[in-house]
DNA sequence: GTTGAGCGTT
């Protein structure tokens, strides 16, 4: 048996892996899930027929059609592909309606006293409503507070009530807002690769993997080292993507911002950035004023 | 070791 890899594509128009074959010319499916996770079976257009023809699996071996595999590009299985494809669309639904009524976010928390701790926020912010997160914002040397943290509640009451009114913490008249720094509102592109924001360095890929797998399929997900605090992740489908995007996210404790993730080439995104006053709409209407001229 | 309007190491 001469042909030591066969062409397996997800889908006709995508672009081929080669998987190894065994000594006896069978594949194992096992091989072919390695490159394509969840994968059940091959099938090939026959070029006669024109039509797609199963390939013959036992027992966990797939085996060649005729004498051997040819030249032909076999695409991918995948169990009850209608059944997964509902369940990432209601994932998708369930975050939108989750942010249709009442999505709570962090609120920025102003004023703090030096001295007060996230132990202290936590046990003050409790007496409103169930807290879910809280954070205060040091300097990465001193450690010392900057006299500012976030906060985040399990119930949107719990944030409306807190957003009304002042708060006297350890001596300090505090205020509870909104955070401006959202910032990553305008992204058309529909993208299947999402932008993770404020990682710390504990969270692995693997556990990014872990966690982002309850939305839906997880292809991939990308850590820049050195650590710079984001990190990308890549579903199978572009609605969960979406569907995430502006969310709030506690990861181990850590509130995680969603937004899209840009392109790569786009270095002027980068470039606008580092302008003083530069942010990622100016970059949006610099793009905008190209495609409409 | 100090300080007191702000915006989370993209």
């Amino acid at each position: 048996m001469s042909e030591l890899y066969i062409r397996v594509a997800e889908d006709e128009n995508e672009e081929p892996m080669e998987i190894p074959s065994e000594d006896d010319g069978t594949v194992l499916l096992s091989s072919v899930a390695a490159q394509f996770p969840g994968a059940c079976g091959l099938r090939y257009r026959n070029p006669e027929s024109q039509c797609m023809r199963g390939v013959r699996l036992v027992e966990g071996v797939l085996h060649a059609p005729e004498s051997d595999w040819g030249n032909l590009v076999y695409v991918v299985n995948y169990p009850k592909d209608n059944k997964r494809k509902m369940e990432e669309i209601d994932a998708a639904s369930a975050v939108k309606v989750k942010r249709g009524y009442q999505k709570t976010s962090d609120l920025i928390v102003l004023g703090l006293p030096w001295k007060t701790t996230e132990q202290d926020l936590k046990e003050y912010f409790t007496t409103f409503g169930e807290v879910i997160m809280v954070q205060i914002k040091r300097d990465a040397n001193t450690g010392n507070s900057k006299g500012f943290g976030f906060v985040r509640f399990t119930e949107y009451e719990t944030q409306v009530k807190v957003i009304s009114q002042r708060h006297m913490i350890d001596g300090r008249w505090c205020d509870c807002k909104l955070p401006n720094s959202k910032a990553f509102p305008d992204e058309p592109m529909r993208s299947r690769k999402i932008f993770v924001g404020r990682c710390t360095e504990d969270m692995t890929p693997d556990e990014l993997r872990q966690y982002f797998m309850q939305y839906g399929e997880v292809t991939d997900v990308f850590i820049p080292k050195p650590f710079r605090a984001f990190a990308f992740v890549t579903f199978a489908d572009d609605q969960v993507a979406q569907a995430l995007c502006g969310e709030d996210l506690i990861i181990k404790g850590v509130s995680v911002h969603i937004s899209n993730a840009e392109p790569k080439h786009n270095n002027i995104n980068q470039l606008f950035r580092t302008l003083p006053g530069g942010s990622a709409s100016l970059a949006a209407m610099f793009y905008r004023s190209q495609y409409h001229v």
